[in-house]
DNA sequence: CAAGTAATTGTTTTT
DNA sequence: CAATTACTTG
């Protein structure tokens, strides 16, 4: 087949970055543009002229993003197998395979991957011992301290001028902390414990050595990298060691769509690329096939950033113009949404085809429980995961324990989830158990306090088993049958919890290889519970829920966009920097460019304070800054009929009076 | 030292 | 209204 499926219906510049050959090429894509479509043609066009599909790296922002790449480059190509054998995943994902894979080069005897509140719990395991534990003084919380350690660690300052510049609270425990910090960084390397910046940071350091880095990159001859503009500075260096003079090297991205500066993501980064690599070709996507004109007349008066890409709508009918629509407050707000979309639906607009955006998870509430009240099935992206609720994550720690008996953090945890075992015992019996303690339990039994020495004999017992196990299906059904009863005994309302348990079980158990599950799984959450729940939601009808971040990548025929208001979208809390009010500009930039036909921005005039509580103060709430008179200009404006004038007082609620039942009690 | 009870906080976004 | 923290009691 002369061409294959690749090439149909590509444009002109969509086919020029196709089929562009092995020098630098930075795609410069705006939203909609089929970004995700030239790059997965341009897989399958590799694939397709006899590249080995090993030799290509494919580095996503997200798992489902990698995913969903592959199987579509495999659709487009004569051969699906060989495209999902493509090196795929995100830039942890891809350092945890690597680095796992060079083990014995980092000098660590096991690679276990810890996320962000397990180095809070290691830290908290630790600070006792640097003496920052005395609960008379107010001292940092481990949470502070894990954020000095993180930040010295992305910018390279170190930690006493991170503290003197940005944690004054800390000065006065300096030393203690610059100690602790240092001592927690040789923990981890003595545990094989890796958190999500040193799986970064040891990519680069095997790529940046001369032996190790020449055979890694020779591995591949074609890195194509999505979401440039979302890379941090040791995302960079990883690609530049990669691709040294940039050939065989593809990146897509949008400045207008940087949302991740607060990882430390900046989008001078993709235009940087262009300059850095001598004859790098440019291309631009500008023609939106997935929005309307009048969509994108909007997403031209907000877009931001530095790459002069105006839209243009390569789709040939008129749309309706973006509405902005007042609401009185934010339950009006709710019952507004949730009319739209049941009315679009009783159109023939299917629910999955909806989605409601939101700056903040909490900003949903109200809508959630509107939803429910009326049955309209929806899942919610963003917020806390179902991977991070506390059950969950104790299974998971008798996964890790299974594979690391070194995994000190894991130890800790599942201890104090005995009866009678505190912090205290906790900690020295977790160092104890971490230090090859497992050999001997009768001895670490014997140490514990009387009260917990029965259950937690059978927790070790099943956990040593568990460590000689190599079938997974038995291994997961041992650490679940030894997690089950602690579980029972320290959550009240363990029978809620019991499900999500047995499923997460169920979904272990058929893998092939466990600790990859578990890291996977660590680096980048499944954060919707439904997504291991069989098939009985998927020939379900639901409407999305998502932060505007979870959205990214994503379309929708209709989009609502609620709490358009100043202190929501911009939040108030990125008002202090300009850096900050821009990005949240591109946040917005990207909410709006996810609609294909129909988008609605809500703004309601009045705010509780307080976004759970029931009895919070309600207080006057402007429309966000970005829908200036331009914007409007591009806008149909509605009021709802309820909208009060601002500043007038809501209408006094008549009053009923509930009869006293004192004659019962007389 | 652990566990229960009372008081007091709160809230971005996520690999 | 949670969920975490501080104080008390066993």
């Amino acid at each position: 087949m002369g061409e294959g499926g690749w090439a149909d219906g590509l444009n002109e510049a969509q086919r020029a970055a196709v089929e562009h050959d092995r020098g630098p090429l930075v795609i410069a894509a705006g939203a909609g543009t089929g970004k995700t479509r030239t790059l997965t043609a341009r897989v399958a066009r590799l694939l397709e002229s006899a590249v080995p599909p090993e030799r290509i790296l494919l580095l996503t922002f997200t798992r489902r993003a990698a995913a969903s790449m592959t199987s579509r480059a495999a659709a487009l190509s004569s051969d699906p197998a060989a495209a999902q054998r493509v090196w795929g995943g995100t830039f942890h994902a891809v350092a945890h395979r690597i680095v796992a894979e060079h083990a014995q080069h980092l000098g660590l005897a096991e690679v276990t991957v810890i996320d962000p509140s397990d180095v809070v719990d290691l830290l908290d395991l630790m600070r006792a011992e640097h003496g920052l534990d005395s609960s008379g003084t107010r001292l940092p919380t481990s949470q502070t301290l894990a954020d000095v350690y993180s930040r010295a660690v992305n910018t390279g300052i170190p930690a006493r001028e991170v503290m003197a510049d940005q944690f004054p609270w800390c000065l006065d425990h300096m030393d203690a902390i610059t100690e602790l910090l240092r001592s927690y960084g040789a923990r981890k390397r003595a545990r094989g414990l890796l958190d999500f910046d040193d799986l970064l940071i040891s990519w680069r350091a095997l790529l940046a050595d001369p032996d190790v880095g020449a055979r890694l990159r020779a591995r591949w001859d074609w890195v194509l990298v999505d979401e440039y503009q979302d890379v941090n500075q040791v995302q960079v260096d990883i690609v530049r060691l990669l691709c040294p003079e940039g050939d065989g090297l593809t990146v897509v991205g949008d400045d207008a769509q940087t949302i991740y500066g607060f990882r430390g993501a900046s989008a001078e980064h993709l235009v940087d690329l262009a300059h850095e690599l001598p004859g790098a070709t440019v291309v631009t996507l500008d023609r939106s096939f997935r929005s309307t004109q009048q969509v994108l007349d909007l997403a031209n008066v907000v877009r931001p950033g530095t790459l002069p890409i105006q839209l243009t709508a390569d789709r040939p009918e008129r749309g309706a113009r973006p509405e902005l629509v007042a609401c009185a407050n934010a339950d009006d707000e709710a019952r507004t949404v949730a009319d739209a979309i049941l009315a679009a639906h009783t159109d023939g607009l299917e629910l999955r085809r909806q989605a409601v955006l939101m700056r903040t998870g909490s900003h949903g509430n109200l809508l959630e429980v509107e939803l429910k009240v009326r049955n309209i099935p929806y899942v919610k992206y963003g917020g806390i995961s179902y991977l991070e609720t506390a059950h969950v994550r104790d299974l998971i720690a008798a996964f890790r324990i299974a594979d690391n008996p070194a995994d000190e953090v894991s130890w800790y945890r599942l201890l104090t989830r005995h009866r009678a075992i505190g912090k205290v015992h906790a900690r020295t019996l977790a160092t104890r158990l971490a230090d090859g303690g497992l050999d001997d339990p009768a001895e670490i039994v014997a140490a514990a306090p009387a009260a917990a020495r029965t259950a937690l004999g059978a927790t070790l017992t099943a956990l040593a088993n568990a460590h000689r196990t190599t079938a997974v299906a038995s291994v997961v059904e041992t650490c679940r049958d030894a997690v089950g009863p602690l579980l029972r005994a320290h959550y009240p309302d363990w029978a809620r919890r019991q499900d999500d348990v047995v499923r997460f079980a169920e979904a272990a158990s058929r893998q092939r290889d466990l600790a990859a599950f578990v890291a996977e799984q660590t680096i980048d959450p499944t954060n919707v519970a439904g997504d291991w729940a069989g098939k009985p939601t998927l020939d379900e009808d639901w409407v999305t829920l998502s932060t505007i971040h979870s959205a990214k990548g994503l379309e929708w025929d209709a989009v609502h966009v609620i709490r358009a208001c100043d202190g929501a979208i911009p939040s108030d809390m990125a008002l202090t920097s300009h850096e900050g009010l821009v990005e949240e500009q591109r946040l917005f930039y990207v909410a709006l460019t996810r609609a294909r036909d129909t988008l609605r921005v809500y703004t309601p005039a009045r705010l509780p304070t307080h976004p759970t509580s029931f009895h919070a103060r309600h207080v006057l709430a402007k429309p966000s800054r970005f829908l200036d008179d331009r914007a409007r200009a591009v806008m149909d404006v509605a009021h709802q009929d309820q909208a009060p004038q601002p500043g007038a007082a809501a209408p006094r609620p008549t009053r009923v009076e509930v009869p006293t039942l004192d004659d019962l009690f007389a």
